[in-house]
DNA sequence: ATTACAGTTGAATGATTGTTCAACTGTTTA
DNA sequence: TAAACAGTTGAACAATCATTCAACTGTAAT
């Protein structure tokens, strides 16, 4: 049974049931929740379709975008903390790339979503 | 050329003029962004899960996830202007039901991602 | 060693957003 | 027609978050 913290009564206790019996965990529905925050900001978005397309480090993401290095900066301190990329370190300069192509795939099934309506 | 609003210079100019020229449109990253933002909290991804096992009405769902329905109502209107639930008026029931397969194959290929490492 | 520059960081700020609360619709039933 | 109830709505509040700013690291070059 579920705890009665709503403000009304089961309707179809046998529906609610049955879908709580297979309701994943909480921590899987945060962490999937976590993981598409970082695909809900323009900006993240914009970063990861470019290092798609090819492997940048931070200024030239900055120019591309027409914003600060530290802004570029701290969108990257996320993905990175989120495993959706990594930094590559080669003198002054810090590449980054997609951590993995399931990234390029989440994205993927989205655009086909908004154009396919 | 991009306007340079960026504190730094372009350090690899090809590498930029590369990508910039495939970059899709400003209002689809917008569009992608909006999208996800529907999948980037737990509440709302919970109710398309639901959704996704079993179509149901604000009281079932305010029950199943012990919360008012108020608050379920207030997301399941977010998700019905993102066309991602739809609305089936039945007396004074509202049943809800996904608005299409796409949306359950974007967050399995969440979940597979989340799984995956 | 000192300068130059790519990148990072923490605090501050303004904007966005999830939930609550109370008042409201719309449909059914008595 | 009046009561009951599923659902919606708008304002208010707290929490979260993206960007800016200024100060900082680390590496390379003079």
């Amino acid at each position: 049974m579920i705890d009665n913290i709503c403000d009304c009564d089961v309707i179809h206790q046998d529906v609610v049931d049955y879908v709580s019996e297979r309701m994943p965990q909480n921590d899987e529905f945060y962490a999937l929740a976590n993981l598409y925050k970082m695909f809900a900001d323009s900006t993240r978005i914009k970063i990861l379709w470019a290092l798609s397309c090819k492997d940048m480090c931070v200024c030239d993401l900055a120019a591309l975008l027409g914003m600060t290095k530290s802004a570029i900066s701290h969108q990257l301190k996320s993905l990175r903390l989120s495993n959706l990329v990594r930094p590559d370190r080669q003198g002054k300069i810090v590449f980054y790339s997609l951590a993995d192509d399931h990234v390029k795939e989440i994205f993927i099934k989205g655009f086909e979503h908004t154009h396919h309506q």
